[in-house]
RNA sequence: GCCGGCGUAGCUCAGUUGGCAGAGCAGCGGACUUUUAAUCCGAAGCGCCUGGGUUCGAGUCCCAGCGCCGGCACCA
């Protein structure tokens, strides 16, 4: 059902389930019940509740008190008798509600409530016939009505458009998707406490940049008023935390949002997260061992079982050898534009008339590299023309020192030995202008700041960003950045 | 941005060659003291995404629009 229709419906009356509802909140207050008390202190998870009694017996039943508080999932009424599924963010507890522990007026309140409820109970564990934990309900409180019916008990809620645009409905119905976002905190969390023991200090760098930089992508433009100047949101927080290098912080990431004002897919939301994190005196090799090392822990801590193997050492090529194997083209020997679309002909690919040197690299990676590589695996030594920002290779002409990481066919993460030269960054930026005169919208701009900064010495040092969520879909098996960004972009209705 | 698929009740879905819009769950009324998506009986609930058109007659066929999904392009 679209937004459009529930407005529709709205102006003529609401549909009669929506409608039973409010009848049954003032019910509920002719009655003296309070639909939205304040608070319910003191209720425990119903994950610790199953964990105290794990070996009750079948049909075991004990004195033991508990107070838990959730949403009325499911009920099965027996008369005199009722059963009910309570749901709290740590799992879900049968309820058991008897009229002589409740009383006539008890009993009838409870049943009386709608699936979706929020209540708060008090009851005694016990084991049911079926061998099922069940709390006998002692007292019961209404903590919260819901004046919307939730999504089929059973199948859940499947509309994708649903699921996306309201997705508050999407979690209380489908227990695989709050699965998949505590996950997705669980990873957060186990890649802050690896680099956090390892000496790293989080920073946050400004997310209304006077200039964007750090990546190829258009950004977003914004406008302060008071300042009377355009402001645009970062497409990376790089050039900031390289900054920070050189003012002695050594090892710093910053985990947060970028902008990228670019299409949508599956693997491209225009608001994502990335992390990205920089050591003084590692070099980018060192960086690929650490990543891997991190991988390692994050895996373990969250308890990784999808098919990827993240304990095996990481499969390891260069660049330029990963493309000739895959199609013959050998990018070292074609430094012109014509060499390199000449060689590609031959070897039966596509070519772009209007792609560039660089961008045809690109092509080369990204149509024929990149979907092979399914196990975790570093492109190493990328071609200056594309890396404005990673140190020139320290044997190979034409080459940086840098590497990308990919897993299941998608590229997630970025790395370099990082350029400390500012006369040979400064010289890196004025090639890209002249791009950007030539009409790349994507060129790096000039960051003077940028360049100042490094000349007061910044230490040898490797950096890496990697995006939180192609991490997320990876470790959770989703195919589509959606599924791991809570509120995704949508458009207008 | 381009190409294709989809849009029916609160939710999950049927709907034949164009012929009175359906089921299950949820909800409503009733029965039931051990049930586990789904106990039994009964009565309800759908302007079929929007707007045009063809036709005696359109959920169904045609055109346009909107949204979602999947590709392509762009990108991480």
């Amino acid at each position: 059902m679209t937004e459009a229709g529930d407005e529709r419906r709205r102006g003529a009356g609401p549909p009669e389930v929506l409608a039973a509802r409010r009848h049954k909140l003032e019910s509920l207050r002719a009655r003296g019940v309070e639909p939205f008390p304040h608070g319910y202190a003191g209720a425990e998870p119903i994950a610790s509740v199953r964990e105290a009694h794990a070996g009750l017996g079948v049909g075991e039943e004990t004195i033991v008190a508990h107070r838990v508080a959730g949403r009325i999932t499911a009920r099965r009424g027996q008369g005199a008798m009722a059963f009910l599924d309570l749901v709290d963010r740590s799992g879900r507890i049968q309820l058991q509600a008897r009229i002589d522990e409740l009383g006539t007026d008890g009993l009838d309140l409870l049943t009386g409530l709608d699936l979706g409820d929020l209540i708060g109970v008090e009851g005694f564990a016990i084991s049911s016939r079926r061998g099922e934990l069940t709390l006998r309900l002692t007292a019961f409180t209404l903590l919260a009505k819901s004046l919307r019916p939730p999504p089929d008990k059973h199948h859940g809620l499947a509309d994708t458009e649903t699921r996306l645009r309201h997705r508050e409905a999407d979690l209380l119905a489908n227990e695989e998707t709050r699965a998949v976002f505590i996950m997705r905190a669980r990873m957060v969390s186990a890649i802050r406490s690896y680099l956090d023991s390892e000496g790293f200090i989080e920073v946050e760098t400004p997310i209304l940049q006077p200039l964007y930089g750090g990546a190829m992508a258009r950004p977003f433009t914004t406008h302060h008023n008071a300042l009377d100047r355009e402001f645009y949101l970062r497409i990376a927080p790089e050039l900031y935390l390289k900054r920070l290098l050189v003012g002695g912080l050594e090892r710093v990431y910053e985990i947060g949002r970028l902008f990228r004002n670019e299409g949508i897919s599956t693997k491209h939301n225009p608001e994502f997260t990335s992390i990205e994190y920089y050591e003084a005196y590692a070099d980018y090799i060192n960086v690929a061992d650490r990543f891997e090392e991190l991988m390692r822990f994050v895996t373990a801590a969250i308890g990784y079982r999808g098919p990827i193997d993240f304990q095996r050492p990481w499969h390891r090529e260069t660049l330029t050898g990963a493309i000739e194997r895959r199609t013959g083209v050998d990018i070292r020997r074609c430094h012109d534009r014509g060499r390199l679309a000449g060689a590609m002909r031959a070897a039966g690919l596509d070519v772009p008339e209007s792609d560039t040197w660089p961008q045809l690299v690109d092509q080369l990676v990204s149509k024929h590299v990149e979907p092979t590589l399914v196990e975790p695996t570093f492109l190493f030594d990328y071609p200056v023309e594309t890396s404005p920002l990673a140190k020139r290779h320290r044997s190979e002409p034409g080459l940086v020192e840098r590497f990308e990481a990919f897993i299941a066919g998608m590229e997630v993460a970025n790395a370099f030995t990082e350029l400390n030269d500012p006369d040979e960054q400064r010289a890196r930026f004025e090639v890209q202008r002249a791009l950007a005169d030539g009409g790349d919208e994507e060129a790096q701009p000039y960051d003077a700041a940028y360049i100042e900064a490094l000349e007061y010495g910044m230490p040898p040092a490797g950096g890496i960003g990697f995006g939180i969520d192609r991490m997320a879909m990876i470790l959770t098996g989703r195919t589509t950045i959606r599924e791991v960004v809570l509120f995704p972009a949508m458009r207008d209705t």
